[in-house]
This record gives C-alpha cells, sequence and structure tokens, in this order.
DNA sequence: CTGAAAGCGCTTACAG
DNA sequence: CTGAAAGCGCTTACAG
C-alpha cells in the first residue's frame, strides 16, 4: 500500500481537498509554497493514487474495453496494438475481450465490463449475420464500432474502411495490368461489407466496359479452405479467366494454393488480389497484391474517437469515420498490354 | 447508472448488508425468504454491482495486467489469448500493454497497474539483455514471468519451456533422418533461452557422437533478416553441411530464402528446423519442421498460476512451471538413410 | 437470522 | 487561498 491523501494532508499540515486539488492539478488557486510543500512529500512517499476511490466519486476509470472475435486471427492485433497506442498516449488503458463470434459470450463480456464500469467499448462484432446483437441494445455504455458497420441507437460513432473504394482499386489494378475475366471469390455475402465489396467489383467493370457474369462470382466463407475449394469449382467448370480478385487474403492463399496445384503461376498466369493484408500476405505469397485494410489505424482512430466523446461528453455524437485502403502492389512481373 | 445496493435494501425491507451478503453468496445464515425477496428485486431492477466500490473496501479488482512487447508480435496474440481465456474463467479482466521491448515504458506500465490496483501482472519482460528490470525491482504487486526467466525477488512465479529439451529433440530429428552436419543460426546468445538451446543442440549432437563444432554456430538477433545473412555467411564460408537448427522460425525462414536463391531444396537437400512455430510457420513454409513452444499454455497456465497464488494468499510462492515443446513434423520428405 | 455503523480513499461543492 | 464535511457504493466486523 502506498501512502494516501490523508497522510499526506496530516504531514504537510493542510487538509485533504487541498492535497487532492494540488495532485490533480486544478491548483491555480493554491499558494506556490503549499503546493510544492505537497508535492515534495508526494513524491518522498511515491504516492500513487488509488483509481478505485476516484472512480467511485468521479465515475470514470480511464478504462475501455476491446471486444473482438478473436486476437489469435492475424486480423485483429493491429487493430489492437492502434488500440492500446491511442489509449495509452491519452491515459487509457485497454481491458480486452475475445468472443469467438458468440453473441452469449458479446453479452457477458458487455455486462462485465459494465461492473468494471470502463468508460467506453470498442465493439467489433464480426459475426456473419446482420441481425441485431442483443448485448449491445442493453449496453448503457458509448460504444465506438469498428470494421463492420452496424444500426444501433447505443453506438456512438463508427470506424470503418471504404470497401467500395477499396476493392476497386483492386479489381481496376488488375484491369490495368490486362486481365479481363476477373473471377471473384467472396468471403460471406450477405454483409454490408461483402455487398460493398462486390459494388466496387462491378463498377471497376463496368468503367472498364467488362460485362458483369453472375458465374463468376461465388461466396462462401472468409476461410482458406473455402478459397481452395472455390477455385476448385471454377476450374470443373471451365469457366475461363485470367485472373482472381478475392474476398480477402486468407481465400486467396487457398485459391492460389489450388491454382498452383494445377500447374499455374502466379502472376504471369494468373493474377491474383486479396483484401485486408494480414501480417502473413508479404511473408507468405510474394505474388499476392492486396488490398490493403488500415487496421492499425482503425484501433488507433477509434479509441481517438471514443475518448472525444468521452471528454466532450458529446453524447449524442454519431460519427462516422471512412478510411481508404491502399493497394500493395506485390511482384506484379506481368507486363501491360 | 443501475440500481444500487441500498435501494434494494429499502425496497426489500432489510439492511444493506443483508443484500450485500446474499448478493455474494456469502449467505449460509440468511433466511430463505429474505434472499428470494432481495434476489427477485436484484433482477427485476437489473442490478449491476459498482466494482470500483466493492474494490476499495476488498482491495481486488478481479483484474490481471499482461505486459509484452508487441500483441503485432506474432508471438504474443496465442499467449494473450490463453491468459484471457482462463482470467475469463476464473471471472477477471486483462488489462494488455505493449512496451516494444523498452524498459522504460515497462517502468510506466507497472505504475500504471499499481494505480489500477490490478490483482497482478503478467510478465514478458522479452529484452535480449539479462540485466535488471528496474521496473520490476519497484513493483509491490504479484509478477508472474512468461517464458523468460529472470532473477527477482518481487517474482511469485514463472511459466517457462523447457528449451533445452525442445532443442535436443529438433536436432535429433534431424539427426535421425540422416542428416549429420548440422549448423545453428541461434539469436541471442547472451540469454538463458538461447544458451539452453545450444546446451540442447550440443547434447543431441554428443549422443549421436557427432563433434561440436564452433564454427558451425553463429548468433545473431530472432530476425528473419539475420537467418538470411548468417545463411549467406555459412554458405561464402564453404563449409559443408546437410542441414540447419534456427533458433526461431523467423529465422528459419530467412535462412530458407537463402537456400532457395542459392538452388537448395527443402527438405530434399536441406534439412531445417526452426523454434516457436509462429502461425505463419505451416501456412508459410510447409517444409520447415518446427519445435513448437506451447504459447497459449503457456498464457493459460500463467494466469491459473496468478490466481493460485492470489486467491490462497500465497505470497511466498515461488513456483517454476516448465512446458514441454512439441516437435511439428511436416512434409519431411527426405529417407532415413 | 439481521441491522447499525464504520470505513475504504478520494473529490467536490460550499463556506469562510 | 484553504478547510470542514458530505458522499460515491460497497463490505465487514460486531452486536443483538
Amino acid at each position: 500500500m502506498s501512502i494516501t491523501i490523508k497522510e499526506i494532508a496530516k504531514l504537510a499540515q493542510v487538509s485533504t481537498a487541498t492535497v487532492s486539488m494540488i495532485l490533480n492539478k486544478k491548483d491555480q488557486c493554491i499558494g506556490d509554497a503549499t503546493r510544492e510543500k505537497v508535492l515534495a512529500i508526494a513524491a518522498e512517499h511515491h504516492y500513487i493514487p488509488n483509481n478505485a476511490a476516484r472512480s467511485l466519486v468521479t465515475r470514470k476509470t480511464n478504462t475501455i474495453g476491446l471486444i473482438m472475435p478473436d486476437i489469435t486471427n492475424p486480423f485483429f492485433p493491429e487493430i489492437a496494438r492502434g488500440a492500446e497506442d491511442k489509449a495509452s498516449e491519452s491515459r487509457y488503458s485497454i481491458i480486452f475481450c475475445n468472443t469467438d463470434d458468440s453473441e452469449r459470450q458479446e453479452e457477458k463480456y458487455i455486462d462485465i465490463l459494465t461492473e468494471k464500469m470502463v468508460d467506453g467499448i470498442i465493439f467489433a462484432h464480426a459475426a456473419e449475420s446482420e441481425e441485431g446483437c442483443s448485448g449491445l441494445n442493453k449496453c448503457k455504455l458509448p460504444v465506438i464500432l469498428i470494421d463492420r458497420d452496424y444500426n444501433n441507437e447505443n453506438v456512438k460513432g463508427r470506424v470503418v474502411v471504404d470497401n467500395e473504394k477499396g476493392s476497386y482499386s483492386g479489381v481496376s489494378h488488375l484491369i490495368k495490368q490486362g486481365y479481363r475475366k476477373i473471377l471473384y471469390i467472396a468471403g460471406a455475402i450477405k454483409t454490408q461489407t461483402a455487398k460493398d465489396r462486390l459494388a466496387g467489383y462491378r463498377r471497376a467493370l463496368s468503367e472498364n466496359l467488362i460485362d458483369y457474369k453472375d458465374y463468376y462470382v461465388k461466396s462462401g466463407s472468409y476461410r482458406r479452405e473455402w478459397g481452395y475449394e472455390a477455385m476448385g469449382q471454377f476450374l470443373n467448370e471451365n469457366i475461363p479467366f485470367d485472373s482472381v480478385f478475392c474476398g480477402n487474403d486468407l481465400i486467396a492463399f487457398g485459391a492460389i494454393k489450388k491454382l498452383k496445384e494445377a500447374g499455374y503461376r502466379i502472376p504471369e498466369d494468373i493474377g491474383v488480389v486479396g483484401f485486408d493484408d494480414i501480417y502473413v500476405s508479404s511473408m507468405m505469397e510474394p505474388a499476392l497484391t492486396t488490398v490493403k485494410q488500415p487496421n492499425y489505424e482503425m484501433g488507433y482512430r477509434a479509441v481517438e474517437l471514443l475518448i472525444d466523446v468521452l471528454e466532450k461528453k458529446n453524447l449524442e455524437s454519431n460519427h462516422k469515420i471512412v478510411l481508404d485502403t491502399e493497394l500493395v502492389v506485390r511482384n506484379s512481373t506481368r507486363l501491360l498490354k
């Protein structure tokens, strides 16, 4: 146990109110002599404030909850790091929670974070469904949504990625390189994210006067296995193609695996573009061009926005920050036609 | 704001003490009628306890700090997940902190966690040096060290990996496959981890009557660039070899890159074994056999041990848990000689 | 079996 | 410029 404010007050022969004010820098109106004496005593005894006591009266904990599906999914560490960096800069801490996409877990963590009196929550609701998140509806805390947009009245802000534009830029890149028959292996299809990415794909095609064909598109899940399987289906169906746009990098890895097994070279024979740019992309598949999601920034900006909402007491806020993707072109040895 | 204990007491016409006891299940001696009435009211008003108030008197927050170098380093998410899973099972939360191997950051976070009154700290001090961690010396909180062993009186336990045995098993595997001239590209050399891994390498050699040669071993850092560079040096020096044991997987990736550039096939020509088994190993380099560190388990066991220390008030504890590695053999197509 | 009371360490009007 | 006092919501001896 560290020394308390009361003990400092006794040593300095002042009241606890004075000590409190000095320690909190609300001391415009306090004599220099008093201030110095108090500060000296606090330093000497290595005073550490008791946040529980402070929180009890201020109703602030300087703690933020970060709810996400799974930190071991390589998609999330960057977000977590961005969030923690901004939090730490602003003297907040982050409590992190893994939900494994389970609504029950989400609810449970929202309850726990409420008990812990966190000041707000950064929430990555990554379930495939667009239905309501029941936990969110009950939640009394300010929430910033990340990555996936979602309608809910408790949400005070969102930080998302411009999926339509990202997808557009990836597909346009393929077209500029001379590819024309571009398959699309999507992950989910019902979510807004998936719809936006598909829209970008279509816009790139149409602006380049390429017809959109239904049978060039397959949707499944954001997993490597799906990329592998979907690619296999396309090959079986003998659909002519010269390139593949994938809903995320994992799908791309699966597709590339299948393509390589079938004897294709990447990208000399077949151009492949993924989405997300998870950590392994550059190490694992130097041929994979990727539409990179700014995940670090997403975490960072989300915390920034939350703190803004908290400190301005701007509880009616409903900001939406849309981040741009970046096209990371790797080893595209194919020449322009 | 949720309802308070006082309001429940008023509604139920009992004292707050009674309500508190019932809610905390310290109610062996309380009448069923009273209990049911209180519980019903609490449920009806969706009572959520205020942890700050509780912590103030119990001096417990049910929160644990996790200090590690960097969650975006693929080594750490598994640890973090294991820790969070165990914490969550036992109704604890985890505050996570990234230090970037900086002692200043470590100290800063220890101070913050002390203010936040976490019950204890899981600490991955990953600096290369074996010198003191000044933050740890000042720290008043119980600390469990993970991954790297380290002497300090505030440490109440450690969860580490049997590096000597792991290294021994990896090198033995190479020998069993018929390789005899085994290079060793180490990361750091001064740390205990590095020394243990070297010791395991030597023991495997000696048990198989293979001479240890100084010039077969190079040490640098745990980075891909170092693996690439060291492999280049070995090639330049024209040292005869048939396999490489690497201090970690990243080094192995670098070494493999150089080997492939030099025209070798893995593992047909050259056997390579890494250490750690970071996430990408299996996806990226299917030829890479790895001594896998049980990182998830490390996080899990560390929190388990910490909670044990906390709840048994066993503050004199100095447990050391040594986890075994697991050899993950991938695509070892080389035949036994 | 239950209640009255003290107290955890702090902040915040308010009075002077 | 500073102090006395109330109170945040809870738990814990203690008394009955």
